[in-house]
DNA sequence: GCTATTTGACCGAG
DNA sequence: CTCGGTCAAATAGC
C-alpha cells in the first residue's frame, strides 16, 4: 500500500505544500503573466519547490516500506487494455530489429490521475510492454492505440506512489485514426476488427461524444479550437477566472471506472454521428466550462481551461476522485480544484 | 488458429 | 553507463 501507516500524515502535508506551492504558481501567473510566460526566476524556484516537494514524497514512501524499496508489482499494477491480469510465464525474445527510436512524439504529453482506473475508456489500447521505473514502486505499462496500425497515440499507465488506488495515466500523440475516411476509433462498433476485439473486451466504451449541454448556458457558449494551442492567452484566464466547476465528458474519466460506487446509475452516454473537431464550450459568465465533446486529447480541453498559466507542453494533472464528481443527468463534473499544473 | 499479453532484449538519449 | 521506451518471440486464453 502507499507507504507505512505512520506516514501517511507526513505525506498528507507534503501533498498539500504541494497544492499550495501550485495555487501560488497560479496566483502569481495573475498577478505577473508576463514574468511567468518567460519562465522567471520566481516560478524556477517554485517549481524546484514542487519538485523538491516530490522527491521528499517519494523518498518518504520509500523508507517506509521495508528494506526492499521497490515493492513487488501487485497484480492490479500488472495492467492491461481489457482490464484483465494474465499471469504469464513469459516468452523469450531474440530480437533482430534494428532503427528503433525513443521519442515522445510531439512531447506533448498529458497526465491524468484516475481513483479507478482507465481500463475502459473509449479507445481500444493495446499494452505493447510494461516497464520497472527507477525509484516507482509499481511498474508502467505502455499502451499504443490498438484500433489503427500508424496511429501514433500511446498511453502510459501507473499506479500512483502516493496513492496506489489512483492510476496515473499519460498521454501521448493524438489520435489520427480518427480523421481517417475509415471508421473512427472512436466509434469502434462501426469497425469490423473492433467487433472482434470486442469479443473479449467488455470494458470498451463508445465515446461520448456528443453530451447534452444545459440549454441555459447554449447561449454562452465560447467556442475555442482545441487544436489551437496558442489560443489560450493570460485574458483568457481572467475571463474565466473564477470558475466553479470544470465539466469533463471524458472517455478516460467516463462512467463506472469513476464512480464504482454508483455504478447502476451510470447512464450510457451516446455517440455522436459526426466528430467534429474537439470543440469547446466555455461559459462567459465565468461560472462554468461545457465541452460538447471530448476525443482522447480531451486533457487538450483540460489544459486549455485550466486556470493556471499552462503553456504549451506543460503537463497538466488531473486528479478525480468519487467526491469531485457529481453527475448531473448524463454529465458529470469534476470540482476545479482537482485540475492542477503538474511541475 | 487467432489475438492479446508478457517479458527479456535492444536502442537511443542523457 | 544508466534508464526509459519499444520491439518481438513466447505464451496464455478464447
Amino acid at each position: 500500500m502507499a507507504g507505512g501507516g505512520g506516514t501517511t500524515a507526513a505525506e498528507k502535508l507534503i501533498v498539500d505544500a504541494q497544492k499550495s506551492t501550485n495555487q501560488l504558481k497560479d496566483q502569481l501567473a495573475k498577478l505577473l503573466p508576463r514574468a511567468a510566460e518567460g519562465g522567471g526566476a520566481v516560478e524556477a524556484i517554485l517549481s524546484h519547490m514542487s519538485e523538491s516537494l516530490s522527491q521528499a514524497l517519494a523518498s518518504l514512501q520509500r523508507c517506509a516500506s521495508t528494506g526492499d524499496q521497490r515493492l513487488p508489482v501487485p497484480p492490479e499494477a500488472s495492467l492491461s487494455s481489457h482490464g484483465q491480469s494474465v499471469v504469464n510465464s513469459g516468452g523469450r525474445s531474440v530480437s533482430t530489429r534494428s532503427g528503433q527510436r525513443r521519442s515522445r512524439a510531439d512531447g506533448s504529453s498529458r497526465r491524468i490521475i484516475l481513483q479507478h482506473g482507465d481500463r475502459a475508456d473509449s479507445y481500444l489500447w493495446r499494452k505493447y510492454g510494461q516497464k520497472d521505473i527507477l525509484g516507482a514502486r509499481f511498474a508502467r505499462s505502455y499502451f499504443k492505440c490498438g484500433h489503427r496500425a500508424g496511429c501514433p497515440a500511446r498511453k502510459q499507465v501507473q499506479l500512483s506512489d502516493a496513492d496506489p488506488s489512483r492510476l496515473e495515466i499519460t498521454y501521448i500523440g493524438a489520435h489520427t485514426c480518427h480523421d481517417l475516411p475509415s471508421p473512427s476509433c472512436a466509434t469502434p462498433a462501426t469497425n469490423s476488427i473492433d467487433n472482434d476485439t470486442r469479443r473479449n473486451t467488455t470494458s470498451h466504451r463508445r465515446l461520448p461524444a456528443a453530451v447534452a449541454v444545459p440549454s441555459t448556458l447554449q447561449t454562452l457558449e465560447d467556442h475555442v479550437l482545441a487544436s489551437d494551442m496558442t489560443a489560450w492567452t493570460p485574458s483568457m484566464e481572467q475571463e474565466i477566472a473564477s470558475p466553479s466547476w470544470l465539466f469533463i465528458p471524458s472517455p478516460a474519466c467516463s462512467q463506472s471506472e469513476l464512480l464504482s460506487v454508483a455504478e447502476a446509475e451510470v447512464p450510457e452516454l451516446q455517440p455522436d454521428a459526426s466528430l467534429a473537431p474537439v470543440e469547446h464550450k466555455k461559459a462567459r459568465d465565468g461560472e462554468r466550462f461545457v465541452y460538447s465533446q471530448l476525443h482522447s486529447d480531451f486533457a487538450t480541453d483540460i489544459w486549455t481551461s485550466a486556470p493556471s498559466n499552462l503553456r504549451i507542453n506543460d503537463k497538466v494533472t488531473v486528479e478525480v476522485t468519487a467526491d469531485d464528481l457529481i453527475w448531473r443527468d448524463d454529465e458529470f463534473l469534476v470540482s476545479y480544484d482537482s485540475v492542477v499544473p503538474e511541475f
